[in-house]
DNA sequence: CAAATGTGTGTTACCGCTACCAGCGGGAGT
DNA sequence: ACTCCCGCTGGTAGCGGTAACACACATTTG
C-alpha cells in the first residue's frame, strides 16, 4: 500500500509535527509565526515536537500560501568593495533563513534626482521592502521616495535615523573614543586625525568620539591637528601629506577609515617614515584593504555581515506586524564593534630617536 | 459573484496564458520547461501569448510543485573582496530568476583536508549543486569530496576542467596577448612580466599569451624578464622591485593581477619613478584595487557577475537535465574579456629621457 | 440569566504550478 | 483492417503551507 505521493524522500512537514504534538496543522502554523492566541502548554509541546523533528517549513510552500514577502530589494551605491561582500553574504544569509528572496540594485548616480528614479524600479518588481546599505542610508531623496510609495526601508548605519524607521548601526562615537583611548595608553599625546566625508552622520560621530578621549585625557581637542577627509583614497593622500608634513609631526594618525589610512601609510613611506616605528596609523571599518596593506592596519571592526543580518530580520518583522495591524517593535538596533590591534600601532618613539622625514616623492 | 479568491491582485497566472494562447495550463507549464512534445504552431502561440501578457511564473508555486531545486550552494575562499561582490552580485541575479536560494558557506582553510570536509554541510541542507568560484575552483579535493557524493558542481575560471565538468572562463591566454599587443603597439619593447601563482592554471595560460605576442613581434620571450609571483599584494612587492631594479629596467610591466600591479605602482613611486611616464604598470582582473590606485590601473576587465550568472544557468540546466534523464549539453562556456585603458600606461619615453631609478625605502 | 464578546483550536479551500496518466488522432507494422 | 505505438494535449491530484471561517467553551456585560 504505497503511498501515491510526489512527496520528497522523509521530508517531515508541518503535517508529522501536528501529529506528534497532537494538534492540528494550523495551529502549528500558529506557533511558527508567532500567532496569538495559543495556549501556552499547547505551544510548548509544538516547539518540543519541531524540535524532535528537526522540522523546518518550506519556504516556497510557505510564500505561495501566503501570497507576499518574496522578495526584499537591496539598493547599493559603490561603497568599497570588502564591505559590500560583506553585507550581501549576511543579506543572504538572513534572506534564505527567512526565506525570502533578495533583489539587488546598482545606484551610481550622486544626483538626488537620479537616485529617487532608482526606487521606481522596485514597483515594478514586487519588492515589498528596501535595505540601504551606506552610503545610501543617508540619501534623503531615496528615503523621501521610499516614504512616497508607502515601501518601508531599512537603514543601516545611518547616523540620525527618523524617530520611527528602522535602523541599525554601531556606536561610532564609543568605538572612535575606544580607539583613541588606545593611543593614548599607548603613549601618544600628538595624535593627528582625518575626518570622514562632512555628509556622513557618522564622520561627526567618530570625530566627536575622538575628541571626548583627548578632553578625558586632559589634552585640548582643538590642538590636535585634524584634516578634512572624504573617505576615498585620493583624500586621505592629502589629509595624510598634510598631518605627516608639520613641523610637530604626530606621532599617531587615526584615519575615518581603512583606505584614508592605507592612503596615510603610503605617503609615511614615501616620506621614509617606519610604521609604526616613526608614526602609528589606525583605521575604521576593517575592510579587505586593512590587511592587504603593509603594515596591516589597526581598525575598529563593525559587524557587517551581522548588521546586514539584523537589518533584514527587522524590516521583514515590520512587514509581518503591518500586515497584521500590530504597532512597531523595535525601530532601532545598536550592535557592537570590536577592536583590532595589529601592527600599524605601537608606542610612539622615544623623543630624540625621532627620525626626520624627507618630502614625498612627487606620485 | 465575486470571486471569494485569496489571489493577489493582478498578477498574471499560467492560467491566463492558457485562456490567452487557448490552450491548456499545461501545455504552458510544458512550453516554458524543457518543452517537449509541443507542436511547434502551438508553442508559438504560448510564447505570444506569454510576451503579450508579461508573465512570468511564480517561482515559489514553481520549486513547491516540482519539488526540487531550491537551493544552490556557493563556496568561496578568499578571493579579492571585490571579486566577490561583483560575483554575488551576478549569482544573486541569476538564482532570482531561476526562482532558487543561494546558500553561501565560507572556506576558509587552504587544507585539501578541511577544504573537504567542508562540503559536508552542504549534505545536510538540501542543496542540489555548488558553484565554485576561484581559487576553490582548482581544489582538487574539493571537487573530488562533491563528486562522491554526486553533488553537481560548476566550476568558475578553472583553467583546465575536467571533460565532463561545468565550467565557466574567459579567455586567459587570449586576453594577456591582447595586452600585451597593446604595449607593443604603444612602442614598449623591453616588458617586464609577473606570473601568478604557479598552482593556477589561468596563471600559465596569461604568461603563454604573452609570450606568443611578443614572439609575433619577432621577440624571444626568454629575453623578457619574467618574476615569479603569487596574486598577492606582498608578492607583488618583491617582483616588482626585482624587475624595477634591474640595469635594464623594462619600460613596462604587466602584472598577472591588479594587487601585484597596485605593488608594482607603488614600488616604482618610492624608487621615484614616474607612472606611466618612466615605467608603464598593467594589471589584470579590473578589481576595485584597480581604481582605487593613482594613477588608476589599465587592466582586463573579466565579466565577473555575467561569468556567475553563466555558472549558474548552466548548474541549474544540468540539474533539470539529470532529472529528466537527458544527456549534458554544454560542458563548457568561454566569455569575453575586454580591456581597460587607465592612466597607468602609456608610452615608452624617448631614450635619453630615462630617469634614474634611487634604491627604494625599506618599508 | 441571556446575550455579547473573547479564546483556543479545527476545517475548508485554496495559492500557482507541475508530475502523472488518460485520451485522441494518425502512420507503421502485420 | 486492426492493433500498436508515438506525438501531442488535457484532466486530475496534489506539493506544504496559510487565510478565512466555523465552532466549542470561558468570560464579561446589561
Amino acid at each position: 500500500m504505497a503511498k501515491p505521493s510526489r512527496r520528497r524522500r522523509g521530508v517531515t512537514t508541518i503535517e508529522d509535527v501536528a501529529r506528534a504534538a497532537g494538534v492540528s496543522a494550523m495551529t502549528v502554523s500558529r506557533v511558527i509565526n508567532h500567532g496569538k492566541n495559543v495556549r501556552e502548554s499547547t505551544r510548548a509541546s509544538v516547539v518540543e515536537a519541531i524540535k524532535q523533528l528537526n522540522y523546518s517549513p518550506n519556504t516556497a510552500a510557505r510564500s505561495l500560501a501566503a501570497g507576499h514577502a518574496t522578495h526584499i530589494g537591496l539598493l547599493y551605491a559603490n561603497p568599497s568593495a570588502g564591505y559590500l561582500a560583506q553585507f550581501l553574504i549576511g543579506a543572504l544569509h538572513a534572506a534564505r533563513s527567512a526565506g525570502v528572496h533578495l533583489v539587488i540594485e546598482a545606484c551610481e548616480s550622486e544626483e538626488a534626482e537620479e537616485q529617487a528614479g532608482i526606487t521606481r524600479r522596485f514597483a515594478t518588481s514586487d519588492v515589498e521592502g528596501v535595505v540601504l546599505p551606506p552610503p545610501l542610508s543617508e540619501s534623503q531623496a531615496i528615503l523621501a521616495e521610499l516614504d512616497v510609495m508607502g515601501m518601508p526601508a531599512v537603514t543601516v548605519a545611518m547616523g540620525t535615523p527618523r524617530p520611527d524607521s528602522l535602523n541599525v548601526r554601531i556606536d561610532d562615537y564609543a568605538a572612535a573614543k575606544e580607539m583613541t583611548r588606545y593611543l593614548l595608553d599607548l603613549g601618544h599625546r600628538r595624535i593627528g586625525f582625518i575626518k570622514g566625508h562632512p555628509r556622513h552622520i557618522a564622520s561627526h560621530d567618530r570625530y566627536r568620539g575622538f575628541c571626548d578621549a583627548l578632553s578625558d585625557e586632559g589634552i585640548d581637542p582643538t590642538s590636535a591637528p585634524a584634516e578634512q577627509g572624504y573617505f576615498s583614497y585620493r583624500s586621505g593622500l592629502i589629509a595624510g601629506e598634510r598631518l605627516l608634513g608639520r613641523p610637530d609631526r604626530p606621532t599617531a594618525i587615526f584615519a575615518s577609515n581603512d583606505d584614508m589610512a592605507a592612503a596615510t601609510i603610503s605617503i609615511a613611506h614615501r616620506m621614509e617614515l617606519d610604521v609604526p616605528q616613526d608614526v602609528s596609523v589606525v583605521g575604521f571599518d576593517d575592510t579587505a584593504l586593512a590587511t592587504s596593506v603593509w603594515p596591516e592596519l589597526t581598525t575598529v571592526k563593525q559587524p557587517i555581515a551581522e548588521m546586514a543580518e539584523a537589518a533584514l530580520e527587522l524590516l521583514i518583522d515590520d512587514l509581518r506586524r503591518r500586515r497584521a495591524g500590530t504597532a512597531r517593535k523595535f525601530t532601532e538596533r545598536v550592535l557592537s564593534h570590536a577592536m583590532v590591534i595589529r601592527e600599524s600601532s605601537g608606542p610612539p618613539a622615544p623623543p630624540g630617536e625621532a627620525r626626520k622625514a624627507r618630502s614625498p616623492a612627487r606620485g
